[in-house]
DNA sequence: CGATAAATTGAGGCGCATCAAAGAACGTGG
DNA sequence: CCACGTTCTTTGATGCGCCTCAATTTATCG
């Protein structure tokens, strides 16, 4: 993104607002006007069986349009929930459409936004259809290394993790229970260490081989315009 | 879309070819610069681990713009392959890029198409992570009975499933065998059928609860322009 | 510092996988 | 149109990975 389409996006915010931890930011079905672009903090997607069962769907970082996908869906099949307190940029369904139509490569760049969504969410099928539960746990905490480290988030190996074994049970489609034994094993292995909502990374090697990880689905190289 | 929308789409095809069951159309990794239109027959896209394990990401029928996604993207991290006898309708990148500078409209409509797919991702996320097996199975033929109807290629409770049963286990996260005990179990609750490549529906609200079925998640609601 | 939520560990059970083999459907060529 | 190989479906027997239930320890927070 060029500086000029990075301010051009930034004159799209109408409003900045605090959220405390464990909000309902969007909820399900609820027709829409506004965006949310996620300046800080940590915030999940997601949908619950009748039965109470609940699956998370995606996490997001400081950095991410947590809810481009409702400008042209107009409202959501799932819920949006704060994991931590978190700063939230507004930006009216209305802006985007004016700033959309035109600047086109900047639409495309928000377009290309939300299909890295989807492509993170195929990586999430594969993850829960395919994966062991050890594969799941240490692939995810291989994708949050990678995201954390391009917002700058890692240092020596370390990024946060605000978010309980449970939220990772529900992310992995396991149960709490089982992800803290799958930690354990990580821990043991001397692959990775998560305490005290901090991940330490110890052999990376070693953890992508676990996770069977290729960072290709985060379409992180530089794009041609 | 409106009469003028769908002729100027149509317009943008550049070659319509035919190609037979089980051929790979689209390899993970390739730098692409066409998309492909699905005018008839079935593909999916799917993934596969280094130990072998394949993962369906999702099923496509006619009418469905299959790899819209590689026009922001460039490339797919994922393959596509056909389950049948298809026919595609080929659409060069570069048109796309003018169509969708020249018509917004249009343009948020090829979005929508794209957010279509990352929804129904989501629901097959939830599906894998939390539901039953025979929940999952049950699932996902209620979605292809909704998705075949919004086609016309239900009839009388019936439609084509020219696919296997492994083909249903790849997209579900479970093996043959156990999806065969699934599908016998659906066809001994009087459910549903699924013989000879044809799916017969006997009772839908049964089968929406076995599912725990909302199909508010493909967005078939008209939407206001 | 007390209350509450989260992490940890153990014991036991079930759902789905694995392995195996027979039967049915399908495609292909004679 | 039939013979035949191949793929797909079906069913049974057995095992394991993850779930469930439960209790204790540790962290978090007002």
């Amino acid at each position: 993104m060029s500086d000029e389409e990075t301010e051009t996006l930034a004159g799209t915010v109408a409003e900045v607002k605090e959220v405390g931890a464990g909000q309902i930011i969007v909820r399900q079905g609820v027709s829409l006007s506004e965006c949310n672009l996620l300046v800080a903090g940590m915030v999940c997607r997601y949908k619950d069986l009748h039965g109470g069962q609940r699956q998370i769907l995606e996490l997001h970082l400081a950095g991410d349009f947590v809810d481009l996908h409702s400008f042209p869906l107009k409202r959501l099949e799932h819920n949006i929930r704060s994991l931590t307190r978190v700063r939230i940029a507004i930006v009216p369904h209305d802006r985007l459409k004016r700033v959309t139509e035109e600047h086109p490569h900047l639409a495309r760049l928000l377009w290309f936004s939300t299909l890295l969504d989807a492509a993170i969410h195929r990586e999430w099928i594969l993850s829960i259809g395919r994966r062991s539960a050890l594969g799941r746990v240490a692939h995810l905490l291989c994708e949050l290394f990678v995201r954390m480290d391009v917002i700058g988030a890692v240092h020596d190996g370390r990024y946060p993790l605000p978010i309980t074994q449970m939220d990772l049970a529900d992310a992995t489609g396991l149960t709490a229970v089982h992800v803290n034994r799958m930690l354990k094993k990580l821990r043991d292995d001397k692959l990775l260490t998560f305490r005290n909502g901090e991940v330490s990374v110890h052999d990376w090697d070693g953890l992508s081989r676990v996770a069977d990880f290729d960072p290709a689905y985060l379409y992180l190289e530089r794009r041609p315009r």
